[in-house]
RNA sequence: GUGGGUAUAGCUCAGUCGGUUAGAGCGCCAGAUUGUGGUCCUGGAGGUCGUGGGUUCGAUUCCCAUUACCCACCCCA
């Protein structure tokens, strides 16, 4: 296929007739987060490169391998965001939303790149529903986060979504840690498949989360991250625990979540399915205690989520959960001659006005194909002029679903002037679920 | 970046052991005496068989390369 016709590799068109997924899952998610005291917050699609090297840290896969890096015409370095933390935390600092009365709550919906090999669930182009809270050290913070993480996957309908947590501690219960694992590997570093050799240089925690048979075996007898953490992580993550008991909330403690951006401490957490493939991971967040004043802005504790909108509706669609049904058309008027199809334009035009989605011919086709397009874009209700209607001042209005006719009376202002207050009072006598 | 699979109509797919005008279903358009959709019937449009090379008298079919898609690793949402 030319080129000119064909998406970039790992995009996605959303067609017309597949849209309303997008617009349920959107529309539950602002709805989800503003019932929690949300509010959305709005930043470039491309930032400063040295944001992402920064924040997301630069030995990660996703800033060394994995970025939409350019030079724009000022030679500056501009990348295509990876992710939406970095940027909103800049927008925090920038704005000086940090000054505000904290906590400071955020969300957004925002689409996101990464050049990688495509598969089921990872696109190069994709769509992340996240937030972050600034101002709050508390665990109750932590709970109310996952909380509305939940709260919105039940929204949407979802089973089998199952949440894992884990604290990865502060940087000095994390580095007694790193020294013990990296020991305990390189104990038996010459078992080791190949990429955790590399990972026992670069990320040694990477290693428990192998899938190679060996590899977890070997983990199997790892030290435990949790049983390092110093007194403020462990009671910290205590308190997560108890307030997740307290909500009700499911969870399981999985000491192998290893989150692979480099701004995590402490609360970390995933929301799993088994549902569509490989990429399970439908939401993944924690807390980043450190990261704004990493990048410049005062001390402030923060965390939040982020949750990919393709996986979560390929989720629903193989779950088969329900979206909110597309508005379709309320009334197609066919019409027959001229005449009448100037009176359709201006009745349309009334009843668009009005709030109704309204629809007649421009295709210039008989009856009879107009009532089959009728049929096919799901009109509730057509009507049907022609010189009969124009000299009787009246109407059939047809139910589409029963078949059954409704005579509609028009009177003598119908033909000659229209008004919006004749409209009015002929949508007041019709039944009611002709209104939508 | 590494590996496996796939590529024929808008969609889902047949098919050609290498040989005239390339097939179905669905969809789209039209017709069945310009006055009524869904079912049925009839007809039509639409494909340089992913792209570029090679072998051959002849390639959509065989070979090589390339690109894209699907799946997995890696990583993440």
């Amino acid at each position: 296929m030319a080129l000119l016709t064909q998406r970039p590799k790992g995009t996605q068109d959303a067609l017309p007739n597949d849209i309303y997924k997008w617009h349920t899952v959107e529309k539950l998610a602002a709805e989800t987060a503003e019932c929690y005291g949300f509010k959305e917050i709005r930043f470039p699609v491309f930032e400063h490169t040295e944001l992402f090297t920064r924040s997301v840290g630069d030995t990660t896969d996703v800033v060394q391998k994995e970025m939409y890096t350019f030079l724009d015409k000022g030679d500056r370095s501009i990348t295509l965001r990876p992710e939406g933390t970095a940027g909103a935390a800049r927008a925090a600092i920038e704005n000086g939303l940090l000054n505000e009365a904290l906590p400071q709550k955020v969300y957004y919906i925002i689409p996101c790149f990464r050049y990688e090999k495509p598969q089921a669930g990872r696109l190069r182009e994709f769509h992340q529903f996240g937030l972050e809270m600034y101002g709050s050290a508390s665990p109750c913070a932590d709970a109310d986060v996952i909380a509305l993480a939940k709260s919105f996957i039940d929204r949407l309908g979802l089973k089998n979504v199952d949440l894992y947590i884990n604290s990865i501690g502060c940087p000095t219960c994390r580095a007694k840690y790193h020294e013990a694992l990296k020991a305990y590997f390189e104990s038996r570093k010459g078992e080791l498949c190949e990429t955790c050799l590399g990972r026992l240089e670069k990320n040694p925690m990477r290693i428990l989360d192998c899938k190679s048979p060996v590899c977890s075996g070997i983990a199997e007898n790892a030290p435990v991250i949790l049983d390092f953490l110093c007194e403020e992580c462990d009671t910290h993550f205590t308190k997560l625990k108890a307030n997740l008991d307290a909500m009700n909330i499911d969870y399981k403690i999985n000491p192998k979540i290893v989150r692979g951006l480099d701004y995590y401490t402490k609360t970390v957490f995933e929301f799993i399915t088994t549902d569509i493939g490989a990429q399970g991971t439908v939401c993944g967040g924690g807390r980043y205690d450190g990261m704004i004043e990493l990048m410049g802005g005062k001390p402030t504790p923060a965390l939040g989520f982020a949750m990919g909108i393709e996986r979560l509706i390929m989720t629903m669609q193989n779950q088969g959960c329900d979206f909110i049904k597309p508005r379709q058309c309320d009334l197609y008027i066919a019409s027959m001659g001229e005449k009448a199809l100037e009176k359709a334009v201006v009745i349309s035009k009334i009843l668009r006005d009005d709030g109704l989605c309204a629809e007649y011919d421009v295709m210039d086709r008989g009856l009879k194909a107009q009532m089959k397009y009728a049929d096919k874009i799901g009109a509730a209700y057509t009507m049907v002029l022609g010189d009969n209607e124009l000299e009787t001042c009246s109407a059939k209005l047809k139910n589409m679903q029963t078949g059954e006719q409704l005579d509609i009376k028009l009177d003598d202002n119908f033909l000659d002037a229209f008004s919006s207050v004749n409209v009015a009072d002929m949508l007041a006598d019709l039944p009611d679920d002709f209104k939508l």
